[in-house]
DNA sequence: TATAAAATCGACGTTTTATCGGAAAAATTT
DNA sequence: AAATTTTTCCGATAAAACGTCGATTTTATA
């Protein structure tokens, strides 16, 4: 969020090459998918996509750099519980370093350390978090069987899991989110990530029947994102509406029933 | 964006009082409507309605200070713009007052005579774009009777809008909607504002029996807005879909006929 | 416990934000 | 149209936040 100049523009497409080519992969991984054909072969093969899929996105790795002293670590997370409590009060851009540091325990130079910039750690914040996200709902997730009910689980616990931890919501959906697109970051990837996991389920909602199979599958995912996060983002500006959990899983199952509607006519 | 340190939290309830009440008076406003009960009686009431609604938007006050020269006029509008080319190249973070001033071609305190801070200034650079969009948008409306039309209008007209100023959107979708609602700024009203419309259209579609009347209303806004921000944002970061326009009709559509789904079951 | 590596911090330089007093330009009055 | 007032503009400078560096302390480990 702070500094330099005049990078910009260009800077999406810089940045570590190796992760670059994620979108593509996403694609290929479907298409072999639906290259199979039907029967139950399809059903085995799309088992096994699914768990490799949730399996590479729970193990990213979380930072590059790992600190060698278990008191560092716990510097580490200190600065991070500091930034998260920060950020969420005065917001991103009005925070100081300084302030950050001072809630940590920790002099101003030893954070640099730790990131070198403000907007490093604003990106590094909410990881940690969204890693728990998955793992928790990979957990929930292994006993749904069919991808409408593993697709309901997840808009459900989204709009949950926002509402069990709020400061971390406020700084990601309401600070982050959008803008954290035009840099290639690694929480970048875990929202694609967020977002790989939808139209995975949606595309195998068409395979599943109750997905029309002539929509756009990213038009269905849009509407579903922006359905749950919309409401997520209503709730954490005004705490209304007061019951995000009940509010949540009533607009998880509109959704997925209006997709449902468009089939059966 | 930047500056001072400890205000936050309170500062969402702090400011003009004057507009706090906005709220409230949306909710009287569609009151008066049902309390009137069915019949023609109803029409013609909610036709005023309407036009007052866009009315009094339209007319929404751009600024308190108003310039009394000329060449100072001229000034405004330079910062305007250069903060616009700026902010969208830069992003809001990490653009600094004094290229903005220079890109103006005037003197760095020449500008804070016009904005107080670098916060204000992001905060007004999108509301003259969004109160041509309202204008434009009341013109085309004028021809459409029906609410269902009017909504679909809207919606097909805020893609379309993004897509022909994608500097303004990027700024607006991508660096200040979500987090603008946390301090009471003028542009946090005509947010609202853009949001009002959509509520009332809907509730006016409950009246036309397109919407199912037992649905949440502010959720049916949420799926609206959510699904057609979404869109928006996606395509300003990815440049996809590549037809903005044809893909934000094909949205509009889509999701009135699955509001239209919900009923003729 | 000696040694190297890792981590911390205070002091300091840089960048960016913001202010202030007066000069220049425009509007107003006489 | 000259004098006066108001508005606009800018250079100099203060204030604040960011970020760096070398010296010092702490930890791991041999």
């Amino acid at each position: 969020m702070p500094t330099q100049g005049s990078k910009s523009e260009t800077e999406a497409c810089i940045g570590r090459r190796s992760r670059s080519a994620r979108g593509v992969d996403l694609e290929a991984f479907v298409a072999t998918k639906e290259a199979v054909g039907e029967s139950e072969q399809v059903a085995s093969d799309t088992a096994s996509a699914w768990d490799s899929l949730l399996e590479e996105i729970a193990h990213r790795p979380k930072r590059a750099t790992e600190r060698k002293q278990d008191r560092a670590k716990r510097t580490e997370q200190q600065i991070l519980n500091a930034a998260l409590r920060v950020f969420a009060r005065d917001g991103i851009s009005r925070s100081r370093i300084a302030d950050i540091a001072a809630e940590a325990g920790i002099s101003t130079s030893t954070l640099y350390e730790y990131y070198k910039s403000k907007e490093d750690l604003a990106y590094d914040v909410p990881l940690s978090h969204l890693a728990e996200f998955f793992e928790s709902y990979h957990a929930n997730a292994a006993s749904r069987t069919s991808a409408r009910e593993r697709l309901l689980l997840y808009l459900v616990m989204s709009a949950d899991y926002a509402r069990e931890h709020a400061e971390w919501a406020r700084l990601l959906y309401l600070e982050i989110w959008p803008s954290v697109f035009v840099s290639d970051t690694e929480l970048r990837h875990s929202i694609d990530d967020f977002t790989r996991v939808i139209l995975f389920l949606v595309k195998e909602g068409v395979a599943e029947g109750w997905v029309a199979p002539d929509r756009n599958p990213y038009e269905t995912v849009a509407v579903l994102i922006g359905g749950v996060n919309q409401l997520i983002i209503t709730w954490l500006l005004y705490r209304k509406p007061k019951n995000l959990t009940r509010a949540g899983t009533e607009m998880a199952e509109r959704l997925i029933a209006m997709l449902e509607n468009e089939v059966r006519r």
